[in-house]
RNA sequence: GUGCGAUUAGUUCAGUUGGUAGAGCACCAGAUUGUGGUUCUGGGUGUCGUGGGUUCGAGCCCCACAUCGCACC
């Protein structure tokens, strides 16, 4: 697997890049779908490759391992063949999971012990057993075994769990090279950069995380409660240390204002869920700003739900029409409303990567944001 | 026709010895950042069937009427 890095933006730190896997190419800047469980919600492939255009989408390996568990995985071939998905996949290594979703949890030196939250049943995630498990998925990318420190965590606690982190990140390397892909293309796994809100803490996860870094690295724990001024503040500290020939992967980010600040600081992939989550709760995010598609003044409002949009949901839909199926409960509601978020994010990465080309980007940048956070 | 019961928010229903009304759902808004199609937060939107009466004061007590349900002629 191969990062390069085709273009810079001359006033901001923004960049063009091309990251080649045995699946396919995927441009940077880029969006990255989140299918969780071996499927973006609510919406097809076809429409996935065509529509929305999404080169590379994720798999999170606490939901997969729990279900459908490994020995089906296995029996499909990987995740790829089991969903049939030929372009890149990335998994999440389950960690944010294990503490977001997980009532019950131990940390301890050797992993991390946790319930199942379908049947309570016990299991524990090493960082040896991680790297097996994600060989059974088959991911393109991997992304090693981490605690996501919360944003408002202390420097105790944030060093501490640091310190963790990056005993967990040594095995975890140590057992990828011991270990080979099942299926017969290439792996790579990502490490992740914690350190909460301390520059000093970021810098010292940096110089660490990049020891086991191939062709990307990971800038976690952001996005967790901190200020977003913070956010912006470490994402610029990790890619001050980064070399350039490295892939950056800002993990669970994130509005789409976020994304074209992250992407001035020189970040090439995103991933979040607020497209497709916040889809199915009614919300949709246009170039003029957001709508809640379950207000009221949208009942009588037969005007496309997006003229400006890229995908055909945005045409061939009314903003009444949508309303009326959200309102109604219907399936097709999050659908159309996931279809068209989708599109949109993947719309901000390409139009992202057409001006960094053209070398305006923090120019465009600029001048997109402040409609973007408007709300119709 | 007679008897009994019911009538309170959009809806299903609470409402104490009489002190001008509440809950669930719905509805109206807001939140959601490495996804449990979730979850959370805020908002009461009312001629208490109608008209009289008793009372300082009636959703509550009394009378008549209306409507609905049940039972009996």
């Amino acid at each position: 697997m191969k990062f390069t890095l085709l273009h810079k933006d001359p006033a901001s730190r923004a960049r063009c890049g091309l990251l080649e896997t045995d699946h396919g190419p995927v441009r940077t800047p880029i969006f990255m779908p989140v299918g969780t469980v071996g499927s973006v919600k609510g919406v097809f492939h076809r429409d996935l490759k065509e529509d929305i255009k999404a080169e590379i989408i994720l798999g999170n390996t606490y939901h997969l391992y729990l279900r459908p568990g490994l020995g089906i995985l296995r029996q499909a071939g990987g995740l790829h063949k089991f969903e049939s998905w030929d372009r890149p996949i990335l998994t999440d290594s389950g960690g944010f999971q294990v503490f977001s979703l997980s009532g019950i949890r131990k940390l301890t030196p050797e992993g991390v012990k946790f319930q199942s939250h379908i049947d309570g049943s016990r299991h524990i995630f090493t960082p040896e057993n991680n790297v097996d498990t994600q060989r059974v998925i088959g991911s393109d990318i991997m992304m090693a075994l981490d605690e996501c420190c919360p944003g408002d965590a202390d420097y105790r606690y944030a060093e501490k769990s640091l310190v963790l982190t990056q005993g967990w990140l040594e095995r975890y390397a140590a057992r990828f090279r011991e270990t080979e892909p099942l299926y017969g293309y290439e792996q790579t796994f990502f490490p992740i950069i914690q350190g909460c809100i301390y520059p000093e803490l970021r810098k010292r996860a940096t110089e660490h995380a990049l020891q086991f870094s191939e062709v990307g690295i990971a800038i976690g724990g952001l996005a967790v409660g901190e200020p977003v001024d913070k956010m912006y503040e470490m994402i610029e500290i990790v890619n001050d240390i980064i070399p350039e020939d490295k892939a950056r992967y800002l993990m669970g980010v994130g509005t789409p204002v976020n994304i074209l600040e992250a992407i001035e600081r020189g970040v090439d992939m995103f991933d979040c869920v607020m497209p497709t989550r916040n889809a199915r709760n009614g919300m949709l995010f246009t170039w003029n700003g957001c709508m809640n598609m379950r207000n009221a003044k949208w009942e009588d409002d037969f005007s496309p739900i997006d003229p400006e949009g890229t995908s055909f949901v945005d045409r061939e839909y009314s903003r009444a029409y949508l309303r009326h199926l959200f309102v109604s409960g219907e399936m097709m509601a999050a659908m159309i409303a996931s279809e068209h978020n989708l599109a949109f994010y993947l719309e901000i990465v390409r139009r992202s990567r057409e001006h960094i080309e053209k070398g305006d980007f923090a120019e465009w940048k600029a001048s997109v944001v402040p409609k973007l956070g408007q709300r119709l």
